[in-house]
DNA sequence: TATTTATTGTTCCAGTTGGAACAAGTTTGT
DNA sequence: ACAAACTTGTTCCAACTGGAACAATAAATA
């Protein structure tokens, strides 16, 4: 166990310690990205995390129900419930009823919600270039073959 | 953009079309690992993100700080404040006043704190070694030299 | 020394979160 | 055809979250 004199610990001797250092390292690389992005899209923006899931979605799939929605992004149906009021709101999304399935509504982007998708796409690919930019072109390539070939795997099971 | 056609639209297809594809990827594998750890410790141990933080760290530094631990992981001071004194009425952690410095209070894990993360630990590396599976130990080498690489500059940042 | 500035830990509060129960609709099985 | 089981989207509520203000203490500066 690390001693510590007076000086404040350090991550780095932490990463290097922890029992699951993969997890820890890829839970701390994915905040350093993730967590100023949110910061800053509900400060610019004005909206939160699972609003901006919700409009991500919608950018890449051009039908999609709140249940859909739900199983992407891995939040619960009742937040995405929510989101789709607000962003409803806002005029970001819009909604109508499924003919083939009255319980279910289908949802699309607007034009002004696929804009804000793209300024908000901006903020997230800045602070992703910036936090991997000790990476060369090829270890970047590396790191994204392996990370897909674990979540292939992963959102298979 | 992907049609759907009726059927359930699939990550691996958002993956690869995704404009911030490292960020998505990363974001993706690291919540197949800690969400259900999360999930797992609160159902069987009762405690939450912010208080197996607080043991993570002391089980990896003699003494620390709150402040220490905030620093550490990120979270607010308010979070661990909170986190500190439910872990103190658990009797897993352990506090003393700091004679050098009347504002802070030193930190300690107790015994049972210790335990208490070594079971953790092992849900997590469970986890983490399902998720990671597919790779080979080689990739998975890779993989941790690229994240580490990564984290220590961003750490500095 | 006296005053200002910064740090630590806490409390307060408004906002967010997700489990559970629910109504409405659809599918399955007899 | 009918009942049971399941799915979808919603509301309710208790718990969690983090920003802001605060008191106590320490450090910096005049």
């Amino acid at each position: 166990m690390t001693q510590i004199n007076n000086k404040s610990p350090d991550v780095a001797t932490f990463l290097d310690e922890v029992e699951f250092r993969d997890a820890a390292l890829l839970s701390f690389v994915t905040s350093a990205i993730i967590v100023p992005t949110y910061d800053d899209i509900k400060r610019e923006f004005g909206i939160i995390r699972a609003e901006y899931l919700l409009l991500l979605c919608l950018s890449h799939f051009s039908v999609l129900t709140a249940q859909d929605v739900s199983r992407l992004t891995g939040r619960p149906r009742n937040s995405i419930s929510r989101a789709v009021h607000r962003m409803l709101e806002e005029g970001y999304i819009k909604r109508a009823p499924d003919p083939a399935d009255g319980r279910r509504s289908k949802l699309t982007i607007a034009a002004s919600g696929l804009r804000l998708h793209k300024k908000v796409a901006a903020h997230m690919e800045m602070h992703q270039d910036n936090i991997l930019a000790p990476l060369s072109t090829t270890e970047r390539k590396t790191l994204q073959k392996l990370l897909r070939k674990t979540a292939i795997h992963a959102s298979q099971q």
